[in-house]
DNA sequence: CTAAAACCTGACGTTGACGTCAAAGGCAGC
DNA sequence: GCTGCCTTTGACGTCAACGTCAGGTTTTAG
């Protein structure tokens, strides 16, 4: 696959997939003229990077747990680390769960306070995710 | 109280503060020397500021909700709003709650795949949260 | 062969929530 | 009035994950 193929498959920029290169974090063969190859795993490895971004980590923590969660294959000091990121993701997650639930108390309570409001419009905010 | 007081309350800097309040989100009384004064409802609002934050909204977002927010008082399209941001926190949710199982999969396959490491370091990662 | 599309490197631009420093004014204890 | 901490406005700095543009090369479609 060429670079433009893995950006499409994943969803991300071709830029950016330079840029994961150029941190460490995906790596390529390069065809006599310089062009950029990508195995299949890479858009995996590509979805893996963004969900770890997604999940508050930067590019240097990254660096230092995709192998073991590409490979499968950790020592010791890799396992307590994936560890670390699971428990700050886990603690991440209670505070956003406590947020979205009091945002559904002031939803609620507003919802009493006012005339029923138009109840059509939250099935289309359902409808209209992207 | 006066600003440092604010700050320390809701574990912000007085920088952050003012920050909040040149974009709209928190006001403040002035002595007659200018020196800014809140109520005890500033720290509330100021943790809501940090948790909206935190849930991936801009201060222009938080801007359009703080009001309905903090009095619970808002117009359908605040509700409409407010019910388009829990579901984006609900989407962000869902999406975390995926990464964390995926490496809980691979920290429990590292670990068969290990000679049990050593189950100490994960009871000195519960303990070290902070 | 040609034109278009995709790719290359290199480098500057963007954005947002602050950090940080400077220079000056205000407030409490002594 | 001195000392020391807190506060003020103003303005530049930061950092990370890219966006974007420039100028040139390579691959592909017809």
């Amino acid at each position: 696959m060429r670079i433009g193929d893995v950006a499409a498959a994943a969803g991300v920029s071709t830029r950016a997939l330079r840029y994961y290169e150029e941190q460490g974090l995906l790596t390529s063969e390069r065809s006599p003229s310089g062009q950029r190859h990508y195995g299949d795993d890479a858009v995996r490895r590509v979805r893996w990077i963004q969900a770890l971004y997604a999940a508050g980590l930067n590019s240097k923590a990254i660096t230092g747990l995709l192998p073991c969660v590409h490979t499968g294959v950790a020592t010791d000091e890799m396992i307590t680390h994936l560890a670390a990121e699971r428990d700050r993701i886990d603690a991440q997650i209670r505070d956003l769960t406590t947020t979205r639930e009091r945002l559904d108390g002031i939803i609620d309570a507003a919802r009493d306070r006012n005339p029923e409001c138009d109840l059509s419009a939250e099935a289309a905010t359902a409808g209209s995710a992207g």
